[in-house]
DNA sequence: GTCTATATTGTGATAGAC
DNA sequence: GTCTATCACAATATAGAC
């Protein structure tokens, strides 16, 4: 039946989601993926033919549901430093369900960007007009500091992203082996980045 | 001699660096190693017996180089504000020197962190007594917010560090396809992550 | 020190039986 | 649809000649 292949197609691509999140493509195995659900390697290629196809669908997957519906609390009305602050609790709250995941797509954009960038792309049809016309009228009525929708955005990933993909970088830099102590900075974080993007912009 | 034997080591280990860098553990491969300089792989197993030894010692340069004396600027006498400016000049000018180490650190200690975090942890011996006391002084006399060191570290390195880690996320995100436009948006940051900084510090 | 040649194992892909 | 068996080749490691 129609719906027994499609189980098993999940099957495999929930699997191949597992290990290619661990290994990245160049680390993963067809037979690690196909161990996993006790079936053989020869499945993988009954249903998507190639490692690079799965790979594929695999990304896409973990972009879209790391992108889609993310930059919605911008887009809503309401005051902006309202909305700001939506979008970091629900980035944080999506990093913190999925840590892996982010450290997953910045990774393998890095380094198979020819396969990977067309579909992070794709992922991204998303759009942030209402957002930068209220930070626009904001700064032409002083409320706050002349900055770009690009600027505030790197700023808001780069605070709430970065000590999720680059976690054993600062565990080292800041000499913190047990992993609870780490996780306590983290908690501590959701309130600062909030303080740290609303002073600068209030200046 | 020892110096030819010396040379060839120094050899493998520069062209080992850049296809460990460019492609990481699982996807570097000896063979395109000992071609770029055009030798046998055998040469490689001479002077290093494994690749997991030749990444290692390839992993430890990369460490201390992106690491030593790098919080030096924290360390030394002067006002906090300048000292803080100091440090965020030279992380990203090592960021910009090397667009693509930081990200090679990163991701090599998530994927292979049993392997890669002994080493990075030794690299990183070094101190940051005199900034944490500047800093609780600075709390005390209500000059700035009471802040950990702790945080302000990981702020400033997330607001550097992750515009490069990240590059193919945000220029998705963004929809920055022309490389150029990217690197505008990070040429206006060096000033931009001081007053995000500051103004934060400065509450 | 350096190379050629080869051992050994791993890995993705696929033909063909059921 | 699923498995067994196998191919073709890639990758690391290494022995042995020079």
């Amino acid at each position: 039946m129609a719906d027994i292949k499609n189980d098993r197609r999940q099957e495999i691509l929930q699997a191949a989601r597992n290990e290619f999140i661990k290994e990245g493509i160049s680390g993963a195995r067809t037979q690690a993926i196909a161990d996993h659900i006790g079936v053989t390697k020869a499945m993988i290629h009954y249903y998507f033919k190639t490692k690079e196809n799965l790979f594929k669908e695999v990304f896409r997957q973990a972009s879209k549901s790391f992108i889609d519906g993310l930059l919605d609390p911008l887009e809503r009305e309401g005051p902006l430093f309202k909305k700001i602050e939506a979008f970091i609790d629900q980035l944080i709250n999506r990093l913190e369900n999925n840590p892996e995941l982010a450290g997953f797509i910045t990774n393998e954009l890095r380094r198979h960007n020819e396969i990977t960038a067309p579909i992070f792309r794709d992922a991204c049809n998303i759009e942030t007009t209402v957002f930068a016309r209220q930070l626009e009228e904001a700064a032409s009525d002083y409320e706050i500091a002349p900055v770009t929708p690009d600027q505030v955005i790197i700023n808001i990933f780069s605070l709430c992203a970065f000590p999720y993909v680059g976690r054993g970088l600062l565990k080292g830099l800041l000499k913190k082996q047990n992993s609870q102590q780490y996780q306590s900075l983290l908690n501590e974080r959701r309130e600062m980045v909030k303080d740290t993007v609303i002073n600068w912009l209030a200046g």
